[in-house]
DNA sequence: GCGCATTACGACACCGGTGTCAAAGCTGTT
DNA sequence: AACAGCTTTGACACCGGTGTCGTAATGCGC
């Protein structure tokens, strides 16, 4: 009788059940070419022992391991955890694990860190969140080392299938009727940093939206922050200090969209009677703020499903997807402009 | 010659360096009992190599593996990604790695979840946040399965050394304290959900040192919510109507006072003019609320590092701390009451 | 009843490390 | 020179699984 106070192995099951550990070997992984008969005796024994496989032998033994890696560089809290919990949707019940490395992407090691973290953990996969998802040293690191991973974006970043992205351009595309159905012309943006790759999205399908309404849009309508909360008032002050000011912004993000807000607020404007103001992404603070923010949902969700789906296996119909419709949420912060 | 396209294991690193696997291992381990002139000799094998060693086959070998979970129920996004952070602050360049854990605290299935998990990783131990830190049961499991444990949390859970906490009670004396200095003498208090620890301490702390200060708390100065924003938000206008109505309002959390906030620009009370309010936490939405709120930060950074500490290394400086000084962060939600 | 596939299972080596214990090497003492 | 006692190293089993391959058991046609 195995000792109730050590996890029963599988020699253990093995011995019970009066087979070699090879055929529990089989039951545990589903094996075809077992006799019904043996398959439910064993899985009798391995539900009475309370057995359960040990992965880090497992790995061992089949030279991969079951862990997944979350490589971030924290473009907003909320984004990464709702991501967690996708990929967690996706592995509930699995032997798979989510490991999570948050990085630094202004530290010049930053690669290094990750060559020795990948060696080290000799991952399964990774999945890699934007901003650092753009980088292309990093994919080509991963592919040097075999690992396998699946780069989350805002547009095609890759040749390969390595790629979970949303339509911002269209969704920016939306905000933009949604504002010229109220009554817009006026129309300011808000870009994002450069050499993010969301930020020339959103700021392409701003362009492209405007375009297809027949709007202008002079140099002096094109504000641009860091995805900041401040870089938003400080862009948001310049727009509306000149001679003909947008009777709504585009901000690339929330936090941005937000500074907006205050900018306004300070210089006594009202949102949305006097100026419209529509984020990106929506993030708490655009629930939060007064008045709550018209800005656009990405299914973060369903996207870190199908990523770590991409991943794991690769023939589950949630890993087909690779783009996600995102979604404009109107809340409070457009109405018609007045003049 | 060991095939390059392929990982180094320990034989290859033994072979080439002439000597027996478990020499290499004495080295990798640092056993004290080596010749230097071997143990030089096997290092520079082993970086001619780059030999890593392979966690999966030491986690077998040794009992025990080299992964810690962080187990959650999303008290705020900020707070469980810096505390990841923090972890990694400990666990960086260390074998270990980051195994997050979002459990659904509503769930019947809680538990069995967990311990279904714990099962099947077989983790070196647990990182608990609040509230589910606070949850005894859980931490009875962890005892059961031999799981290492430390519980975050804003008091003495636990009789054993298994915590990390900070000194709510003494820094809402300490907001108290600005408030009254500030002049304030009718203060008024949005308490926390019942059965989260922290909302009770924290109105405990707001009671204790309403009474150093010799104020009394009348009941219809007690509001409470749920943590969220929009609770904050009904339990500040029941404060505002009544007939003597706080010139000052403590929220148990930052998403709660936010919603005072709300609460007061909606009846044109100007916070801090009319109205101060200071929140608990530091999250990020006090910092982007206008105005900025006072509050009260924690260094959860601090206290994630040490909490892993004391899981892995018990012995290190940085795991003796358990209790943690959160410090009041004055911004511009409080100034001297009208009346 | 026999030969022959085919199916079902087991023996054994192996994954890449660590623990145990004995042996080899070295030093100093008598 | 012989021996004790310490330091340093290696042989081998083992951790808990999986892969390979051989073989016993079964079904089938004749």
């Amino acid at each position: 009788m195995p000792d109730a106070s050590q996890k029963p192995t599988i020699n253990d099951v093995a011995r019970v059940a009066g087979v070699s550990k090879k055929t529990v070997s089989r039951v545990i992984n589903r094996s075809p070419l077992l006799k019904q008969e043996t398959r439910t005796k064993v899985e009798g024994v391995i539900a009475e022992l309370g057995y359960r496989p040990n992965p880090q032998a497992r790995a061992l033994a089949m030279g991969r391991n079951f862990l997944i890696g979350l490589l971030h560089d924290n473009p907003n809290a909320q984004t990464v955890l709702n991501f967690q919990v996708g990929v967690l949707d996706a592995i509930r019940d699995t032997e798979f694990a989510l490991v999570v490395r948050p990085v630094d992407r202004r530290s010049p090691h930053m690669l290094d860190d990750i060559r020795s973290f990948l060696e080290i953990q000799r991952l399964f996969g990774v999945l890699i969140l934007p901003p650092i998802s753009e980088n292309d040293d990093l994919a080509r690191l991963c592919r040097e080392m075999g690992c396998g991973y699946v780069r989350m974006g805002s547009a095609r970043l890759d040749d390969d299938e390595h790629l979970v992205q949303s339509n911002d351009r269209e969704c920016v595309e939306s905000v933009i009727d949604h504002l010229v159905a109220n009554g817009h012309r006026r129309i300011a943006i808000i870009k994002g940093p450069d050499g993010f790759r969301s930020a020339q999205e959103r700021a392409e399908g701003f362009a492209a939206a405007m375009r297809k309404h027949g709007l202008e849009i002079p140099p002096e309508a094109i504000g641009s922050g860091n995805y900041r909360f401040d870089s938003g008032i400080v862009a948001a002050e310049k727009l509306l200090d000149t001679d003909n000011p947008p009777t709504a912004i585009f901000a690339s993000n929330d936090e941005m969209a937000a500074g907006a807000f205050h900018a306004a607020l300070a210089r006594g404007i009202d949102v949305p009677a006097q100026l419209s103001v529509v984020g990106f992404d929506d993030s708490p603070i655009a629930a939060h703020i007064l008045p709550p923010m018209t800005t656009v949902s990405w299914p973060i969700r369903e996207m870190a499903k199908s990523a770590a789906f991409k991943l794991i296996e690769p023939t589950n119909p949630a890993a087909a997807l690779s783009t996600f419709p995102a979604r404009l949420v109107v809340r409070n912060s457009v109405a018609a402009p007045r003049d």
